[in-house]
DNA sequence: CCGTGCGGTTTTTTT
DNA sequence: AACCGCACGG
């Protein structure tokens, strides 16, 4: 870009490049203030990132750091990458050279393989997931003979989760945490489970940040050493750090205190993950003298829009108070709709996006956003069935697919013999007849030598303690692994996946099945060996899939995005759809039932962070009923909707049943959340005024979607596919196989030989 | 040792 | 509805 020109006009701006002229005084001012603490408090959509990358590159264009001796911590890897590509943008290649931008993980990752030793690991150390978690503590529960129908692994690993987010080892647990679990056993558990990952040579999630920590703490060297490199600290979304988080940035910018902090206590929305607000206000009595800057001109939404979300956050108690303004005028309100039930919900959010679609919005522009992963089901099969292009992110993560899991524990077995939780996973995967009877001698042999399972194994197979068969497979198996591992040193990780997939029979084994989805599995398998193309080594690419677990493709266009309200954090749509907003769905059950108010108020702020997503049009919806559990449940639309101040939204009622149906069945009914709204007189949720707003609208007699031509209608008069008649057998990526019984233009009408009659568009098929 | 069927549980949200 | 862990029989 352009070099630093100077300016007299004001003393902040004497070396300010060009480009700084396009942020508003506040934005430069977090930009400009590079020397001591500053809190840099921004709300939704006011130029926070534009501001972080601003500074940045500053540094580095005036030669106050180096990119090396930067560190910029974000909390999602989505976040870095975009940082990583918005600071590119402004400086060039340099930011290559950035190594210590990224999230807590992934950055304390890296300094642990440098100091591993400290804490009794080595380098190449293992990272466990939730799966593998959940699989050693049920172990360790069953060998202290506790019923693990009575204090639950999940309990445990929850409790773990919190004691680490806090920075407690199991010598700092007091009595009361003790008694957290199975009547005073906790801290054993957590130290049993802390020596149990030592000596597989792994460490979970939370030991990442709590392990270095510990090293930062103890260890004097270390820590002035990473004092003296990071001259300037950065931090995203510092509302939703940790106490270990709060504690670990806190020793290491001490010293200089160069450190600038970016936040939104309305945007807290991780309390659950152990994030505390408190640490965003506690930020200047840690660092005094900070400068605070307030980020609060809008420059992402419309008035209507900036107003539903300040009237409803405006509900919540325990604010730093912030007052969003924009320059811009006009705009849609935002609009309100009831439907009958979730099927029309998402058959509604389908038509709108169509229409949306006619008038040209780019479908990359439409998010939907839910609150949990379950209802993006109904938009999926509605979507597959007219044919409308979309993804969803995270969900049931592609790393998480059981096939890949499988393939990973190979690899993992292979770079870090000591794994024990990979090992077992795959010692009879392809099945080769060994099961729990030889996996418990391994496991007594282990024990008793004090050896990893797999060598355990090795050894069993040399005497007469298994069966004769066993002892073949297992000595052929580990020769296996011998030979992966001398491979392992020559060929790329990519080959090295292949080569084991093949000689281990699990391609085979895919091949072998004829179900629906084992085609589906085998390409999962070559996508993960195509991304395993762009890593030297094994060690780089198994660190990558345990902390970038996510799986956004990246380049989807012409594609609707369908996310949770979480993983919308920090995007932005021209039009965002916001189903579900039902007492029970969004407040979710779980947080009125438990959290009390703290809880009821962290889902307002989820509601605000996913109005304030919108740049254009916002369309929250609210169904009278949807199945919960396979069950069909009535109910109210969320209290959320009648905090919406009335002058900026619009409220329509289209279902197909018509008002008087729904109230109707309600008048029927007891009022499932009496308690609920007993719970807040004054507000009266069940039957206020968002509820009779909804019942005195009405319904729609003409819907619109019989009025004007949509989509499907166009889609109706499309091109059939030539290959494909009727009587063909085809195979459907999410129904399976099944034969085609009916053709209308480009829709085909197939009987799924598991999902029964579907008619879907014949370009999501292909021939069997 | 492996597949089947029953019953109980499940849904927040993420690194 | 869908998934898991467990008991039972081939």
């Amino acid at each position: 870009m352009t070099e630093p020109s100077p300016s007299a006009e004001n003393a902040l701006s004497v070396d300010a490049p060009a480009w700084l002229e396009g942020l508003n005084p506040p934005q430069k001012e977090a930009v400009l203030t590079t020397e001591g603490p500053v809190l840099m408090l921004a709300g939704a959509g006011t130029g926070k990132t534009a501001a972080l990358t601003a500074r940045l590159a500053y540094l580095i264009r005036t030669r106050r750091a180096w990119p090396s001796e930067i560190l910029c911590v974000t909390f999602t890897n989505k976040a870095a990458r975009e940082m990583r590509h918005r600071v590119g943008e402004l400086i060039g290649e340099a930011v290559e050279g950035m190594p210590w931008l990224g999230t807590f993980h992934s950055i304390c990752a890296k300094m642990l393989r440098r100091h591993a030793e400290i804490v009794g690991l080595q380098s190449n150390y293992t990272i466990i997931d939730t799966d593998d978690q959940l699989r050693l503590l049920k172990q360790l529960i069953a060998d202290q003979n506790l019923d693990e129908k009575r204090w639950p692994a999940r309990q445990l690993a929850g409790l773990i989760d919190r004691w680490k987010n806090r920075g407690l080892n199991p010598g700092d647990l007091d009595a009361v945490e003790n008694e957290a679990y199975a009547n005073g056993k906790g801290q054993q558990m957590y130290g049993l489970y802390q020596q149990r990952l030592k000596s597989l040579n792994a460490c979970d999630f939370g030991d990442l940040l709590l392990h270095m920590l510990n090293i930062l703490r103890t260890e004097r060297e270390v820590l002035q050493m990473y004092q003296q490199r990071f001259k300037y600290v950065l931090v995203d979304e510092y509302q939703d750090t940790n106490a270990v988080q709060y504690l670990w940035l806190r020793l290491l910018a001490q010293e200089r205190k160069n450190i600038c902090v970016v936040g939104d206590d309305d945007q807290s929305i991780y309390s659950w993950r152990g994030a505390e607000v408190a640490n965003i206000l506690r930020f200047e009595k840690d660092f005094p003298g900070a400068k605070v800057v307030r980020l609060e001109q809008n420059y992402r939404s419309t008035p209507p829009i900036l107003a539903a979300a300040s009237g409803l956050i405006a509900a919540n108690s325990e604010r730093l108070g912030k007052t969003l303004w924009t320059e811009r005028n006009g705009g849609d309100k935002v609009r309100v709709i009831g439907v009958w039930d979730a099927p029309e919900e998402a058959r509604r959010v389908g038509e709108e996006i169509e229409r949306l679609e006619r008038e040209g919005a780019p479908l990359e522009q439409v998010a939907i956003l839910v609150r949990a992963q379950y209802q993006t089901r109904e938009f999926e099969d509605r979507f597959i069935q007219i044919g409308l292009g979309y993804r969803i992110v995270g969900g049931f993560r592609f790393y998480e697919r059981a096939e890949i899991r499988d393939a990973l524990a190979y690899l993992r077995v292979i770079a870090q013999p000591q794994d024990d939780l990979a090992f077992e996973r795959i010692y009879n995967q392809p099945k080769r007849g060994l099961g729990a009877k030889a996996l418990e001698q391994m496991h007594r042999h282990a024990r008793a030598t004090g050896m990893p399972l797999a060598a355990a194994s090795l050894q069993l197979a040399d005497s007469d303690e298994l069966p004769p068969r066993a002892r073949t497979t297992i000595a052929s198996l580990m020769g296996d692994f011998l030979r992966w591992r001398d491979m392992s040193e020559t060929v790329t990780p990519s080959e090295l996946l292949r080569t084991v997939l093949e000689e281990s029979g699990y391609d085979a084994m895919l091949k072998a099945d004829r179900s629906a989805e084992s085609a589906g599995r085998a390409d999962n398998l070559t996508e993960l060996s195509r991304a395993m193309e762009d890593y030297e080594t094994l060690g780089d690419f198994l660190e990558h899939v345990s902390l970038v677990m996510d799986n956004d493709a990246a380049g989807d266009e012409e594609k609707v995005t369908i996310m949770t309200m979480h993983a919308a954090k920090g995007l932005e749509f021209d039009n965002v759809f916001l189903p579900g907003w039902e007492e029970g769905v969004f407040p979710s059950q779980r947080a009125l039932d438990e959290g009390g108010l703290a809880s009821l108020e962290e889902e307002r702020r989820l509601a605000y962070v996913a109005i304030t997503r919108a740049r254009r049009r916002c369309t929250i919806i609210h169904a009278a009923n949807r199945r919960i559990y396979g069950q069909w449940t009535s109910s109210i639309p969320s209290r959320f909707i009648e905090e919406l101040p009335q002058d900026h939204i619009e409220v329509e009622t289209t279902m197909s049943g018509g008002a008087s149906l729904w109230r109707a069945n309600w008048s029927e009914r007891e009022d499932p959340f009496a308690h609920v709204s007993a719970a807040r007189p004054e507000r009266s949720g069940a039957r206020g005024p968002g509820w009779q707003r909804a019942l005195s609208t009405g319904y729609d007699p003409k819907p619109k979607r019989l009025a004007e031509p949509g989509r499907s209608a166009a889609s109706f008069a499309a091109k059939p596919r030539s290959d494909i008649a009727i009587g063909a057998r085809v195979f459907h990526e999410k129904f399976g196989y099944g034969e085609v019984i009916d053709q209308e233009g480009n829709k085909l009408e197939i009987e799924f030989e598991q999902a029964g009659t579907k008619r879907v568009i014949d370009s999501f098929v292909s021939l069997a």
